[in-house]
DNA sequence: ATATTATTGTCTCAGTTTGTGACAATAATA
DNA sequence: TATTATTGTCACAAACTGAGACAATAATAT
């Protein structure tokens, strides 16, 4: 998040994105971590008072990913109290050497609304924001432990993720443009968590008639080379 | 909503509540009509400083309809900037004889979290708020105009319902806790919008398992009497 | 008592989808 | 030219679904 006059942003309000990437056959998400404090967190931030909420998360999504283009879904909103611990903001705050007093907006308590990405990993280039030092990948199995209720956030994140799978078929998403039934299927096995049978998988996604077949790929491998296909359909903004 | 000094409550934040009941064989939502406006528009409500966002919303319901135990489900929130139109309640203040500038901070702009409850329609009496004359079951199919974007919530409620569905068997929820099978395949073609076969309706439903069978019940029908089934799992809340 | 009526619970059969393994086709290598 | 690892497809069984048939049965009419 950008630190700012209280007067610019809608207080009490804002968001936070969990942005999921596959590589290396595993689900990942971007994590920022503070400086000087040790802390990790999900990007998030705070909606102008003239903006859309939508478009403040985009504009958020675009800051730190460099994309425009990304699947984007609201999946629920987190306004518990306990949720409101002024103590974590006043130490990022002072850890990077801001007045608490020009900030102090940001001590109150805020209800976020969160959404999840999903992007093609090897398109970004991860911006941290002014309060952190760093952003980068964490396998979804292997997260650090994050501030406030960011953990819960990724685990309905990562709920809603696998309901939407095989009704939205999202998947896709996560990868190049031009991809093998093979690579699919890693995605949604990362997503689900469990193996799929290679035979039944590639039967019915054929059988969606939403794959458009190219080209084979021809990997330099001492088998039958894959065809590369791509998704065949307006994805959603 | 419940026009109080500004402090008690969250700037910014309101709830809507889609509150879906069952009746007459047909899907029906609570509506109120806000005084000498001619106005209607969905059950809301603000959020206290110290209050969890989902706690304000069943103290809504609460006292919207006497219920507690509801089945409740967020499901979306609305935040673009088209929804503030300060005129709106600027009038229905007015019109109320509330001083517009003791309840000023309800003219500022709202993200709105939405919320979809089912009811047992029979167990409800609808109690209208402060600002409004009366609460009265509309259906869906026959709503009248709503201010702001209270239409799109709703078809956005009813599109989640349908989702839902069948994966998570909301069904139930509309009726009493005993009901016939025939009653329970009324509530899901008025959720879908559509006839269900019945032998396989029927079929279904008891393969999931989860439905008790109890006594016959005997309508004074010149045919045969139904079995009585209920809903064997923990619901919701 | 007995026939009639409308609805309910269940079964059957065909058509479709899914799980599982088999197998030929094929890039690169030995 | 044989070998290797994978891919695309098929075949068959099992499970599920759509559609109709039919007996069971509460109340009413005869």
């Amino acid at each position: 998040m950008e630190p700012s006059p209280a007067n610019d942003f809608l207080s009490h309000i804002a968001y936070d994105s969990v942005i999921f990437g596959f590589s290396g056959e595993r689900l990942k998400i971007l994590i920022m971590e503070y400086h000087n404090t040790g802390w990790y967190a999900l990007p998030g931030g705070f909606v102008k008072q003239d903006e859309n909420l939508n478009d403040a998360v985009k504009r958020g999504l675009k800051e730190r990913t460099g994309l425009d283009k990304i699947y984007l879904e609201q999946f629920y909103t987190f306004g518990d109290r306990s949720r409101h611990v002024p103590e974590v903001m006043e130490t990022i705050l002072k850890a990077n050497g801001y007045s608490v007093e020009e900030y102090r907006w940001l001590l109150d308590r805020f209800i976020s609304i969160a959404y999840y990405a999903l992007i093609n990993y090897e398109e970004v280039e991860p911006q941290p924001d002014a309060l952190s030092d760093s952003m980068g990948w964490y396998a979804i199995d292997e997260l650090p432990r994050l501030i406030l209720d960011h953990n819960q956030i990724v685990e309905k994140a990562l709920e809603t993720l696998r309901d939407n799978l095989e009704r939205k078929l999202v998947g896709v998403n996560l990868l190049p443009e031009k991809f093998t039934m093979k690579e699919l299927q890693k995605v949604y096995e990362a997503i689900l968590g469990k193996k799929l049978r290679r035979t039944t998988f590639q039967r019915r996604m054929l059988s969606l008639g939403i794959l458009e077949r190219h080209e084979k790929r021809f990997n330099g491998k001492a088998h039958k080379a894959p065809y590369l296909y791509s998704f065949n359909m307006k994805r959603p903004t």
